[in-house]
DNA sequence: GAGATAATGATAATGGTTATCATATTCTTT
DNA sequence: AAAGAATATGATAACCATTATCATTATCTC
């Protein structure tokens, strides 16, 4: 049973409200000011509980940084490997994303899901 | 300057032979019949140099986990939530990827390259 | 309000990765 | 082929983000 916490509150509006892709301690240190005894292990308990609950989305980034995003639906991010900022991309091609001011330089598209052996062993089906 | 090194040789074949995308403790694990005293410390640092080098491409899986890819022209991945098995997927499209018996839950695209103003910032352009 | 349950903050532990450094190997020069 | 310079190794320690622990505090139910 899941008990309301003023902590969580603050954290899950601080990743759903904006469009930063903020890390655990970028949150942590966006609540500071607010909640000046919150504990980073908080953060970090309350971003997994949310992601798990699928409030927000956990994102791990080819630079191996996690990263947390509010809207959950399936869409593409696009990674600045100089100052590490994530914005959304609306669309998979790279002359619209060229219009953002964006210069890609590499991409890396993971699906996941279950292989067919443990898809067989779990019985897990296509839709 | 580059050296030549055995264990390198051995790192380097570990990863490009083959269709596996391992671990960094997987390729340790498997050549520490053929060079029992191997540092695990020099499986990581060929790793990270043949990786710069453009020999072989480092991925960050979703389920946070770094592998190895011994391809390194871009191509998509799906990952096994079950066992941690990577597969290379030849086609984007979902009724593809299902002929291949994989199960696909969800995916994520991330590009990276340099946003707007780092990009003006270190003057760089888009091809 | 009392009791039960869950959440917090502080701290310690974990685990994968990186850095350090003395020794060993490779490469070049003669 | 030996010596010197440069690089790589193995062993170990350090790092750092994340997770676990646990006593205390807050929330919820009756």
């Amino acid at each position: 049973m899941l008990k309301y916490s003023k902590q969580r509150e603050l954290i899950e509006q601080a990743v759903v409200s904006g469009r930063a892709h903020p890390s655990a301690s970028e949150v942590y240190n966006s609540l500071r000011p607010l909640c000046p005894n919150l504990s980073l292990g908080t953060v970090y308990r309350n971003l997994t509980l949310l992601s798990e609950k699928g409030v927000i989305q956990k994102l791990h980034m080819p630079d191996g940084s996690d990263r947390f995003d509010g809207s959950t639906h399936n869409h593409a991010h696009a990674l600045c490997v100089s100052c590490g900022k994530v914005q959304d991309v609306g669309a998979l091609f790279e002359p619209e994303l060229a219009e953002t001011g964006f210069v890609m330089t590499g991409s890396q598209l993971v699906i996941t899901g279950f292989c067919e052996s443990c898809a067989e062993r779990e019985k897990i089906e296509n839709a």
